[in-house]
DNA sequence: ATGGTTGAGGGTCAA
């Protein structure tokens, strides 16, 4: 089976991109982040068409994610337990979604599409409901470390300072500091294994401004944790950087894993 | 410190 996660920036203006993607790749299940789009307004007739199923949460033009199948989508959930709230409510629930993707008995895993918090500033009360975000989600996804499970997306945050280009430029910002590391440490240390490292590194982010893609001036933020029956399928992965690439990319390059049958 | 770009929506706000 094949997974993906790409934060998309946008399904509806990136609808082409992500079909072509699809295509290109033979994805069985693609994760997506930053939907920015209600369910409704979901482009989903070219997924259908392809044999894709769609699942979705999203309620206005900021967060919102996705899991498109075709391998099936069972026990769809939306949100986790005990998952906080940051502004609307419908709104703070778009950052969560998981389902079972495949049949159990013939290797199906239970996704689910993570959009951390993006925390803005450090000292921003955005930032604590980060760490706050973080925290549930460990003692949430612990009921899945028995089962095939995999939690992917964008995870907003840099484990250590070779996945940022410049350390020095980030001194004062988030995704490099020591509490958003301890927390994504802690996901860890409960017993997911960051599957992709190994076999994909680089930068999964660039920023629109300045260049910085063709400068290949990044962030490693883009990740897939799987349960230790999961990280055990694991044949390899790798991080489409050309679809960051011309116009009309999103700023995040889809990252790639596939798994034993 | 600032600015650079993109998307949604129709203000700016978020990233």
């Amino acid at each position: 089976m094949r997974i993906a996660t790409w934060n998309v920036n946008s399904i509806r203006s990136r609808i082409d991109r992500v079909e072509a993607f699809l295509d290109r790749h033979e994805v069985d299940v693609l994760a997506v982040q930053e939907t920015k789009a209600k369910v409704d307004q979901l482009p989903t007739m070219g997924l259908e068409a392809r044999g894709y199923d769609v699942a979705a949460v999203g309620h206005s033009q900021w967060n919102g994610v996705a899991l498109i199948s075709r391998v099936g989508l069972e026990q769809v959930s939306v949100g986790f337990d005990g998952m906080p709230g940051w502004g609307d409510a419908a709104d703070a629930e778009a950052r969560a979604i998981s389902a079972v993707c495949g049949p159990p008995e013939q290797g199906g895993v239970r996704i689910s599409s993570l959009y951390v918090p993006n925390g803005r500033k450090p000292d921003d009360p955005h930032y604590v409901y980060k760490l706050d975000w973080l925290a549930r989600l460990r003692e949430a996804a612990q009921a899945w470390l028995g089962e095939d499970a995999a939690l992917v997306g964008d995870w907003n945050i840099c484990p250590t300072d070779d996945d940022v280009f410049d350390i020095a430029q980030f001194r004062n910002s988030t995704h490099v500091t020591p509490r958003e590391r301890a927390a994504f440490q802690a996901i860890l240390d409960t017993g997911w294994a960051e599957v992709t490292r190994a076999y994909a590194p680089g930068y999964t982010y660039w920023d629109y401004y300045r260049q910085r893609f063709e400068r290949d001036r990044g962030l490693k933020i883009d990740f897939v944790l799987a349960s230790p029956s999961v990280a055990a399928r694991v044949k390899g992965a790798f991080i489409d950087r050309a679809e960051r690439a011309g116009v009309g990319a999103s700023d995040h390059a889809p990252v790639v894993v596939d798994l034993e049958d």
